[in-house]
Formats: structure tokens, sequence, C-alpha cells
DNA sequence: CTCGTGAATAGTCAAATGGTTATCTATCTG
DNA sequence: CAGATAGATAACCATTTGACTATTCACGAG
């Protein structure tokens, strides 16, 4: 529906840091360094991510001390879920006829 | 799994015009001119979005005299669905917790 | 063969991306 | 108060993106 939303969305599923980021935090919240740390990459560029990330709705940020914990939300992944599943008859459609052809051809 | 897909299908589909023609794609196939009709856009801009789909795999190009007519290829959808879908478990989890508490709320 | 049309390609350009280093801000701790 | 540490922000740079115009390529029709 809104198209802005799925642009962000999208765009922010398109780099696999960021699914990496995602995938940690669906484990659990964790601070920047702590995501930081499986990449060869400098703080401020993941700060960069938890930006686009965030710009996306895709995660949220606490404030606990000096760290502000990310967690993962749930309603941009929804939302794109429910985009693609508008596709689902189309490609069981497709799957279907493949089916269909193999068997004209046995 | 295959990351690098996964990066060209989400970019892909990150931009409004690529969406929409893949939205007419599901209608049936079409020529370039055909789909670039309804956008205030010339040509090659077009060209080079279906570029992009056909990188990603969402498109696959026929060729019938000077027309080169695209259809609309199921995988990368499916394959992106997937990818969503891990999350599932996770953000029906949220939207649990979230009832929970409206309800101790209440 | 020549012309018209569907589509691709080349070249240009401005804006956005994704990384860097350096610095600043805020909080915890001795 | 003086560090040390978590993280943000600024400034910079190279690459990519998304549009344009102009041109070229490929095919079909007269």
């Amino acid at each position: 529906m809104d198209s802005a939303r799925l642009d962000a969305t999208f765009a922010a599923l398109a780099d696999p840091t960021r699914r990496a980021i995602l995938a940690r935090l669906a484990l659990g919240e964790a601070s920047v360094n702590e995501l930081a740390e499986p990449f060869r990459m400098r703080q401020p560029a993941i700060s960069k991510h938890l930006k686009v990330l965030e710009r996306a709705g895709l995660i949220t940020q606490g404030h606990a001390g000096q760290r502000r914990p990310r967690r993962l939300a749930p309603e941009p992944l929804v939302h794109a879920s429910q985009y693609l599943e508008g596709y689902r008859q189309f490609w069981e459609a497709s799957f279907a006829n493949l089916d269909a052809l193999l068997q004209t051809l046995k």
C-alpha cells in the first residue's frame, strides 16, 4: 500500500550487512558495538546501517545509560511479507503450469 | 541462502516504478513500450529498470520480431518470501506479547 | 532497398550509498 | 574532577543509481 514505506523496507533489506544485523537482533536486543563486532567495518559504518534500518522502521532504539540497545521491530517485515504474498497466486500458477508441462512431456 | 541473490532481489523491489512493472507483468507479458506507457519517464529509463529486474531474475525476455516481451519470473519472489517467513516466528511472538500486555492493562 | 518503429546503448549528470578518519557528546568510574 | 568508553556526527571520497539526450541496432513493411 504505502509505497514509500516499502521502498525503505526493501532498500534496507538489500544489503547483507543489514540482513545480518536483523538476524542478530531476532535473537534479542544488542548494543551498537555488539552488532559491529562480527564485521570488518568501523563503528560509524555500522551506525549508518542502523540509521537505514531505523528509517525503515525495522529497528527501534532504547536508551540505557550510555548504551542505545537496538531491537527488532516487526511491522515492516509483515508489510513486506504481505506484499510478496500478493504474488503467491502467480507463482503457484507458474509452478503448476511447469508441472503440467513436465507431465505432457512424459 | 544465496546472499547476493537476495541483495539483487530486494534492491530491485525497492523502487516503486519497478514494483509497478512487476504488478503489470503479473497480468501477462508486455513489451517495453507497453510497460513504459504509464510513466512520465523516457524509454531508456524503463529499459534500465528492466535490466535491474532482469539481473535480479525477476523477469525474462522473449524475442518475437522486433519486440522483446517481458514476463514475470517467480523464483526470486519465492526466495524473498521464504526469507521473510524466517521472521514469522519473531513477529507472531511480538504481537502475542503485545496482546498479553494489553490484556494485563485491561 | 529504404523507411519507420521497438528497443538497446553510449555518454552525461546530479544525487544517493557505503565506506573511511577525525572529532564530539554523553555517561560511567576511579 | 579526570579519564575511559559507547555511540553519534562531520567531512570526505569513490562508486552506484536513476534520470536525460542522442545515437545505434534490428526487424518488418512498402
